[in-house]
DNA sequence: AAGTAAGTGGGACAACTGTCCCAGACGATC
DNA sequence: GATCGTCTGGGACAGTTGTCCCACTTACTT
């Protein structure tokens, strides 16, 4: 029909590939599922495109950029951490409930990206910009709520995004809203109490034991 | 070649497709391939099994019931709840460590079951039976230990599930078995920070401090 | 020993896959 | 207005998929 530059016929293809994955998942995102999807024809795939592989590659960049740029966007700095980290895992449940196809595509191209050769190092990009956005949400609501970790960041972010994958999983196989949001305060919780109030770091003299570890185990990486 | 029962085909068969499935995923695992992988004929197969998509419920059952089986049997007793917690996640990540491919095709068999028509259910049977596996263990770890949960059980089971799902997922990004065991430590002392002494509970006059729940959410399921 | 049911092999089917090619139509440049 | 590179449509390809069918062999029953 009309002409599309090359650019934007990329894009489109990507979005249409999402919404055909959001119904039939990977496997059934074939080229001419999507193109169907995206009125057009075969030809103009392959002009786009060298292959449905690097079309998929694109895919999966586009989906950890945006991704990355998103999830954990809405942070309402306060003085009260477990509040803020509470409000944070909130939002973030909220997101899955609005959109919970969504997740379960980013899920599974995981797996696809872990199955598939010379693709692993694209889901690990993901976990990556994931660990990263995470890190600076902490930093953040820490100088915000005027407390400090006990733990080092890297676990701390590795432990909010073991738990709200491992949420989210959940949520999208017994859709029990309330049951994910009861676990997630636990989790606020816990992380909560790996904080301790920045004034007892300037004057350690007035309580040692806020300052006591928890942990016995290993604690550098 | 050799006559082999039904039901026995039948079982040869789906241990072949989760041979397959563990090379080249679930989208792999075609009628042909498997059949090769066991070494049959295609009149085989639909000898066996009335269709492909049989064999697959048929194979995710087969994993449910294996998996609740083994999944968490490694519990030893003991007084201290937290080195038992310890030690039961240490063993389940041993468990992931020891064969990532085999948690890998069960968390890709979740997501074909969460996008299969008709197949959610099983993803939610599979899931219960998780439920269910962590429940009794930490109901016997309780008693081991004598100590009591200030949390519901069913929140505290989905508390655990939920983390072990989240870090094999990390587990299998980027298979760092150190950062996995340090979040799992974690997790064993925010789990032991619920319990409480059985003693506290018989005499409450005591310490009624201990039993102050520190959660502001809702308890009930 | 004959008959019957259970199990086997190979070939065929239509539908689908990714990829490619070629005849054409469009837009801008000379 | 002719020309050239950019883009489009339809058709074709070889390969794979799930399923089915029919001739065949084997084991057990009577």
């Amino acid at each position: 029909m009309t002409r599309i530059a090359v650019g934007e016929r990329r894009a489109l293809l990507v979005r249409a590939a999402l919404r055909v994955i959001a119904e039939t998942g990977v496997s059934g995102a074939s080229t001419r599922a999507i193109v169907a999807e995206a009125g057009m024809s075969l030809a103009s795939f392959h002009y786009a495109f060298r292959s449905h592989d690097e079309m998929m590659r694109e895919l999966v960049a586009h989906v950890v950029e945006a991704e990355s740029r998103v999830a954990f966007a809405a942070l309402r700095p306060g003085d009260d951490i477990r509040a803020m980290l509470r409000e944070a895992l909130h939002a973030f449940l909220g997101y899955v409930v609005a959109d919970p196809e969504h997740e379960r595509v980013m899920q599974e191209l995981v797996q696809y990206c872990l199955r598939t050769p010379g693709m692993q190092s694209l889901a690990r990009e993901q976990y990556d910009s994931y660990y990263r956005a995470v890190s600076e949400l902490l930093v953040e609501g820490a100088t915000a709520a005027g407390i400090s970790w006990t733990v080092p960041l890297a676990d701390l972010a590795r432990l909010v995004v073991t738990t709200t994958d491992g949420v989210t999983l959940a949520y999208l196989v017994d859709r029990d809203a309330a049951a994910a949001t009861r676990v997630l305060d636990r989790a606020a919780d816990n992380l909560a109490a790996l904080a301790v109030p920045l004034a007892a770091v300037l004057a350690p003299a007035r309580s040692v034991a806020a300052l006591a570890v928890p942990s016995t185990g290993s604690v550098r990486s």
